[in-house]
RNA sequence: GCGGCGUUGGUAAAUCGGUUAAUACGCCACCCUUUCACGGUGGAAUGACGGGUUCGACUCCCGUACGCCGUACCA
């Protein structure tokens, strides 16, 4: 009978590429599936890689994809603040518990004499030695040193870490992958309250998901190897019985199988952000699936495909289908290599599913001409040859202005010198302009033309395509004819006459 | 190195011990269309390897190999 809570929990540390957006799909389909609550809080503990804009670029992308927080910095519920750099004074008491309990120690290493550490143990065998069992008792810490000198060291900068038992099992249920467990041996001592006395994530995520009540996480696999860490720090904390459920969700891989990254989208040439994004202290520009011209609920139904599906068969889903019929328990365990032909043809799907009023103002950017009058049968039209949105820019361009070049190749390759006169007597017939019922009588029309002249119809209608639109492409030449009128028509068929 | 998690065609994947191992993307051919696309038909292409368990393994168990993730006062 308990609440379902869920949370995206990002670092405003740069773009948000679709691996993020997964991540945040799945929590929220969750939670609207269970009439849960979708909080979004902002993991800034690290002053260092602060990168300004980064936080509203978040919201923008998420605007962008239709997946809205319930609850986060902007519209803030009751357990706020939702940016762990305004709640930084609520870690340290945590981290004190846990010392009075036994469980963690401060610690005073330098950063070099941290780094001494790991040359000094390192061996052949363990090329990373660890901050734990084999070296705590080597280093400066409230383990090692006497009362007196651990007040004294507190006036200057320290940590506090956890105390990892020495041969433990930690072992809990993952909601995709069931039983999993680790030794604690293995595991090292990790900060839990850094010198600037900012929480590091293990520490901040332990105490947020508490405070914030959350039931479920949903995070990526690159978590798991710390989640023994989080486990513990419930159980220390004495907050065991409120622990949220596990889901480690199965990562996205680049097409060489490594987890995607923004290298991948530069190497093969795709999007990798939800949205376009300048790095403002590099430059480096990351490109975005909404710029590229895809839908959102395309990217979404795609993202979904990419580590679930509900065993029918089906690949296209709205988005009220896809909350309907998210199953976490159908989550795959292995990764999911990213395959961009795959995400146009989803894109390709959705555009068709549209109708040309929605259609219209998504492509009007594509369109600067268009007319308002005919847009709407022109995007009826060409919408099925269109795979992502600037398409419409080729495929419908040519309605509302006339070519500005046209393939002259493959015009002369299929001319014929008769074809001259049959093509300056048509314009003749549409200047003054005729009226033009529909695209049948117009085809009539030039059938009777073409026979009088002796002239096969099926030859002419290449050469008229060309001159009309100024390549191989498009629909039907009649319809085209149509829409575009008479008089236009005339001056397209006469302006190819004067090239050929 | 160690730990964790994985492994069905090129990619996404169904199968929940018994099938000629679905389907979709992509690819090839043909049909439709005197363009391009849509659509249709057909085709090539898959259970990493080795042991078990079982009347019967893609499905369960063990091992090996391989891949990925982690191994920060980053998340």
């Amino acid at each position: 009978m308990s609440q379902v809570r869920v949370r995206f929990a990002p670092s405003p540390t740069g773009g948000l590429h679709i691996g993020g957006v997964r991540t945040v799909l799945f929590n929220y389909l969750f939670a609207r599936q269970q009439g849960g609550t979708f909080v979004l809080r902002i993991e800034d503990t690290d002053q260092s890689r602060f990168v300004p804009g980064a936080e509203q670029y978040i919201f923008n992308c998420l605007r962008w994809c239709g997946l809205m927080p319930d609850e986060s910095v902007e519209h803030p519920g009751a357990v706020g603040p939702y940016r762990q750099s305004e709640r930084k004074a609520l870690y340290r008491p945590y981290a004190e518990q846990l010392i009075a309990a036994g469980k963690a120690y401060y610690a005073f290493d330098t950063p070099e004499e941290l780094a001494q550490m790991r040359e000094q143990f390192k061996t052949a065998e363990n090329p990373s030695p660890q901050y734990g069992a084999v070296t705590r008792m080597h280093m400066r810490n409230s383990l090692t040193m006497d009362e007196a000198a651990v007040a004294e060291a507190l006036n200057g900068p320290h940590v506090v870490r956890i105390l990892m038992p020495q041969d433990e099992r930690i072992q809990f249920k993952d909601m995709i992958r069931g039983e999993v467990s680790f030794d604690t041996g293995l595991v090292d001592d990790k900060v839990l309250l850094k010198a600037d006395g900012m929480p590091t994530y293990h520490l901040a995520v332990v105490v947020d998901d508490y405070l914030m009540q959350i039931s479920h996480v949903f995070r990526g696999e690159e978590w798991l190897p710390s989640a023994p860490i989080h486990l513990l720090l419930w159980r220390y904390l004495g907050w065991e019985e409120k622990m949220p459920q596990w889901a480690h969700l199965p990562l996205l891989l680049g097409p060489d199988g490594a987890k995607l990254s923004k290298r991948h989208g530069s190497k093969y040439g795709f999007p990798i952000f939800a949205m376009n994004w300048t790095d403002p202290r590099t430059g480096d520009f990351t490109e975005g699936f909404a710029e590229r011209g895809f839908l959102p609920q395309a990217l979404l139904n795609l993202l979904a495909l990419l580590g679930w599906n509900d065993g029918s068969g089906q690949e296209l889903f709205s988005m009220e289908e896809l909350v309907q019929r998210f199953d976490i328990s159908r989550v795959s365990h292995s990764g999911a290599v990213f395959d961009f032909e795959k995400a146009r043809w989803f894109n390709h799907q959705h555009i068709h599913r549209l109708s040309a009023a929605e259609l219209a103002p998504l492509v009007m950017p594509y369109l600067p001409a268009a007319s308002n009058e005919k847009l709407l049968p022109v995007l009826e039209l060409v919408k099925e040859r269109c795979t992502l949105l600037p398409d419409f820019g080729v495929q419908a361009g040519f309605f509302f202005q006339t070519p500005e070049s046209i393939d002259l190749d493959s015009l002369r390759a299929k001319w014929k010198p008769v074809y001259a006169a049959f093509f300056e007597t048509l314009a003749s017939a549409w200047d003054p302009a005729p009226a033009w019922e529909n695209a049948a009588d117009i085809e009539t029309a030039f059938t009777v033309l073409a026979q009088e002249l002796g002239i096969k119809k099926g030859e002419l209608m290449l050469p008229l395509r060309i001159m009309l639109v100024g390549g191989k492409f498009g629909p039907g030449v009649f319809d085209i004819l149509h829409l575009i009128g008479a008089s236009e028509a005339a001056k397209r068929v006469r302006n190819a006459l004067s090239q050929i």
